[in-house]
Parts: C-alpha cells; sequence; structure tokens
DNA sequence: GCATCGCTTGCAATCGATTGTTATGCGGGC
DNA sequence: GCCCGCATAACAATCGATTGCAAGCGATGC
C-alpha cells in the first residue's frame, strides 16, 4: 500500500480509503489510485486488515479423525456434507478453513476460534465427546455440531431425526417379512445409538423380537465388514435382513452377500442410511433412509451466523 | 497477551517470548505464563502472528465453478481429490482454506496468495483458461494445477497420463471385439481432449475407423447423460462400447442402458475414467481408468513446496 | 486581518504479536 | 567501594492496514 500511496503521490491513509471506496476521498484521486493498484496487481493485506478490524470472515470447518479406524478424508458422507457446507459458505461470501483434529480432543475444535483464524467453527460428529462440546458451549465459542440432538445438550446441534430413521428403516424390513435383522454400526457413537434405538422400537411395535448377537458394532467405513457378514450368517443362517448404519456399509455388506451366493434382496434385504449419491446408482438402487445432505450445510451456517448475532437458536433434526 | 502479561507481572515480550519456549526467560517465569495462558483459554492471535513474521501455513485449494452446468462440490472425483488434498496439507501441519471461483475467471485464483491470506494455491482443473494459468505463473504466484500437461505451459501439473489412459480403455473395449465405441465427455477440456486421443489413437492402432458420430460432448457430471445414451443407440443401432470421461457418466450411462434393456457388459460394454470408490462397489465392478487420487494430493503438494523453495518442479503424470 | 465554510488529504494511534537492543538487578573480584 | 559480567526482563520498532482528528485549500464576510 506504500508503493502505490508512493507512486500516486499520496498518503497510505489515502490509498486505504480510495481503496475501500470512501466518498472521503477526491473521485479522480481513488480512480487514480485504483487503477494503480490493479496495474500493480495488488491485493489488500487480508491479516493486517482483519487485524485492525477485528473481523473475519472465515469459517473453520472440522472433521475429527477416527485415529483407531484411521480413517481418512475419505468417506463420501462426510465429504459430500463438506461439499454442501462449501456451497453454503461460498454462497454467503465467506471463506471455508477445513482441518482435522483427533477425535479423542474435540475441545481442540476451538482453536481456529480462539487464535482469531476464524469467526466460528462447524464439527463434524460428535464422536465419543460429547462432554468436551458441552464444555465449548459453556466457554461461549461460536460452534454447530453435525450430529444428535441429545438431552439437556448446551451446544447446537443439526441432524436428521436418527431414532425415527432407524424405526423407519426397520419398520421397512419388517413389512417385507424380514424376522432375522441384523444392525451393522457402531453403537457407542449416540447418532448410531438412537438408530439402534429406531431399529429396537420397530420391533417392539411389531411385537417381534430383537436379537443382541445380530447388533455388530463395526465403525461407519470398515473394510473388514466382509468377516462380519459372514460371521453372521454362520451364526444365523435365518438372516433376512440388515440395518447398516451407513450406505458404506450396506453397499459392501451386499457385495459380500452376492459373492456368498446370497440373493439381495430376496434372500436377505439391505436398508443403508445417509443416501450418498452412490446409493442411486447401485444395481438395483440401495433402499436407504434420506438425510438432507444439502440442507444441511445451509441449516449449519445458518444456525452458526444465528449464534454469532447473539441468539440461542434451536438445534434441528 | 497483554492481560496475561498484567497478571504474571511482566511485561509482554516476556510473554510472547516464554509462549514460544524462548531459552531467554526464567524457567519459573515461562512456566507461570504457560499455566496463566492455559488457565485463560488463550492462544496467540494467528493474524497477528503471522503478519509481524511474514509467514503463513495455509494453502488455498480452489475448485473452479463452472456456472454453465452449475455444478456444485458434489462430483465425487473432486471431493475425493480435495480429501486426498486436505490429508496432505494436514499431513504437513499446514491449514487448507478451500474456496470457489468462477471457472471463466481462473486469474481471481491468485487472490489468497496476494493478499496475504495462503501461502500458495492449488487449482483443481484447468478447465478452459490454459491462457490464464501461463500468466499467473509468469507473474510467479505460487500454483500448482491438477490437470493435463500441455505443451510448452509455464505452469506446473499434476494428473494422470491422459493420453495413454485413453488409449488403455479404448483398446480394453476393442480387445473384447467392441467396433463401434462412443466416446462421452467434453473434449473442449484439456484433460478429456487427451483422453479423446487416446481413444483415437487406440481405434488407428488396429486400423479400426472412428466414427466422429459416436463422440458426445458432455459435460463431467450431467443428469442429461440418459438423453445421449437414447440418441446414441438410435442412431448407432450397433453401438457395442461406450468409453466415458468420467466414472459418474460410466455409471450414469449403464443406468440408461439397463433401462434401455440392453445387457452390460454382454451387449455394450463400457469403461470409466476415475476409479473412484463407487467404481468398486458397482456389480458388477465398473471398469475403469485408475487415476492416483491418494497420490494426487501429495504430489500436489509437494510440488507447491518445491515451488515455494525456489525450484521449478517438472509437472508429474 | 482573521474566523469560517465544505472538501480533501495527511498525521499518528491502533490492532496483537515478535525481536534486537537496552536496562536492571545481583553476585563476585579487584 | 567500584566495576564487571551474567542472567532476565523491559523498551520500542515493526508488520500492513484503518480511522479519528486536524490541517490545508481559496473565497467570503465581519
Amino acid at each position: 500500500m506504500a508503493d502505490i500511496a508512493r507512486l500516486a503521490g499520496v498518503a497510505v491513509s489515502t490509498v486505504s480509503r480510495a481503496l475501500a471506496g470512501s466518498p472521503l476521498v477526491n473521485e479522480a484521486t481513488r480512480d487514480r489510485v485504483i487503477e494503480l493498484a490493479r496495474s500493480l496487481n495488488y491485493a489488500v493485506n487480508v491479516r493486517a486488515q482483519s487485524l485492525r478490524l477485528k473481523h473475519n470472515n472465515t469459517v473453520s470447518v472440522i472433521l475429527p479423525l477416527d485415529a483407531p479406524t484411521a480413517q481418512h478424508f475419505s468417506d463420501p458422507f462426510f465429504l459430500t456434507l463438506i461439499g454442501s457446507l462449501g456451497d453454503a459458505i461460498t454462497e454467503r461470501g465467506f471463506e471455508m478453513l477445513l482441518s482435522r483434529i483427533d477425535a479423542e480432543h474435540l475441545d481442540l475444535a476451538a482453536q481456529p476460534y480462539l487464535s482469531g483464524r476464524a469467526m466460528g467453527v462447524v464439527l463434524v460428529g460428535q464422536w465419543h465427546h460429547h462432554d468436551q462440546l458441552d464444555e465449548l458451549a459453556v466457554r461461549r465459542v461460536p460452534l454447530v455440531v453435525w450430529g444428535a440432538l441429545l438431552p439437556q445438550q448446551l451446544y447446537c446441534t443439526v441432524g436428521s431425526d436418527n431414532l425415527q430413521g432407524g424405526r423407519i428403516a426397520t419398520e421397512h424390513l419388517l413389512a417385507q417379512g424380514a424376522r432375522h435383522i441384523a444392525f451393522l454400526g457402531d453403537t457407542t457413537l449416540p447418532e448410531v445409538a438412537q438408530r439402534h434405538a429406531g431399529y429396537v422400537s420397530a420391533h417392539h411395535a411389531r411385537s417381534v423380537s430383537v436379537n443382541s448377537h445380530l447388533t455388530r458394532p463395526v465403525p461407519f467405513a470398515d473394510r473388514s465388514i466382509d468377516a462380519d457378514v459372514k460371521s453372521l450368517l454362520r451364526h444365523e443362517p435365518q438372516l433376512d435382513g440388515i440395518f447398516a448404519s451407513s450406505d458404506l456399509l450396506a453397499i459392501a455388506a451386499i457385495a459380500e452377500l452376492h459373492r456368498l451366493g446370497k440373493r439381495v434382496p430376496d434372500d436377505v434385504a439391505v436398508v443403508g442410511y445417509d443416501d450418498i449419491a452412490m446409493a442411486r446408482y447401485c444395481q438395483p438402487p440401495l433402499t436407504t433412509v434420506r438425510q438432507p445432505i444439502e440442507a444441511a450445510g445451509k441449516a449449519l451456517i445458518d444456525m452458526l451466523m444465528a449464534q454469532l448475532a447473539g441468539e440461542r437458536p434451536p438445534s434441528v433434526q
């Protein structure tokens, strides 16, 4: 900016005002400065600017990394959600800072906010540390979380109605006559636990008993799912339905069922969860419970903005 | 930081040194300051820090937005590539700033660098403006591009060998006896043009003539692909192969072929490109040309670092 | 001769950190 | 008693921008 000031023969403050389009500078001066800046490929230093202005136009999006499963940025559901967030953030003229933290230390999610890098934080998933998130809310960190709505939680969440979703998925299988339905998913995660509760509730509604051996605690995206499917069939030859807590699990399970000579859905019906793009293209198309991914990004950002405006927006399902 | 200095009874400069672990401060003082900072949930203001230090630990990743197709952050290939970049950037301790620009103004990709927001830029795809990217290279903007290697280009690229890939895919179809092979892809894009050149070259190698009516200029991810498949079959009932320039196109084409009563691959064989995760789970698995997505993120970031170190790294295929 | 006008521009403080230089306190040697 | 060296800590300039306040312009009226 000093260079431009020198070349234009004015003070730095005038350049600043000119580039900001302030009416306090002469039009001729302003045009001269702006033209000079353009020809020099000059752009205002955003760090200095936001330091001075104490404001910020970046939203931090954090995808916790579940170390045990060494999961990378690969899960299609999370990637799609990130895409949806990216669109929502871009539409509002903000920037998106994407990072990862250890899923065991969700409190680190406050870092981008505390260090002035971002105006607020969007966290994808609660994982196992609901308590750490409550603490962040107490510390008034602007935060919204994609995940389950838990009783008396202090932070804001956006998510699908997992209980209802689990019920619908299971009822769909029961309605087709399935009576030995497996549940695939890590029920220590709040969202999956709610889906499992829906699975149990749907059984009760039809007075069908739940065989607890049919619930397998597999992570969201585990390649070892094949072994689980094999073991399920060995221990429960009557298996006639699978409710997988993610589409990826469902698709992998179907592939393994095919390899084992089972017909889907004739022998074993499978229902997934998420409705990722892939699900639509399967042959035949995978039955799945739709999570509103497209709307989710918008809802998360809307909620973050409301929070920054001082409101306490209610969580959304 | 001033607050901590006051509470600790020392000067701001001492706090700064203490938090940075400088040996110039007494150990007792240092511990006292660090403990105070922790208890106050204080984090160094990164904007001020990087303003002062004139360095930067964020990499800007830009996904051009192709306005005509109103394409959102949804293409699984690009999302996977972003995931791969995210992993590579996180591994090196950097941050990832993700944004979108109009694909017609790739010169805007320099903005995050010029405004001091990022140390360098990774651009996903050349789209239609090779020239604008050359200009950025002339202006010495640290930039690496995912895309095709073009003759005498001035900027660095990472990408697969599209010519060879196109050749392999087409030869695979020809080897199965296909003689009326359609090409689906927007050949005005450099990468797709090279794949098409491979398609033509494979035909020539076997002295099979190329029917130019079988080349359809569909965008990477277009839902209207169904109409193209219908029209291809109407005009060329002998159609026995399709080389789609992306897996998404291939999968959509297969779905439509099924609807039209064609068997895949018996009646019409289909080959895709990219090898997205989805391809592995199709029934039967989609034949595709693998793009090294996992390695790509690492390669792009390595190249950016080399450039920042003053080297002129060669483009990689 | 001087205060005043509206308009434009320059001065200087400020944002929050870092770091070279200087100052302070203390103990020991002369 | 004085000075020196050493270990710490304070001072102040700096990064690049923004902005309240004041200064300057020439004409005018008292």
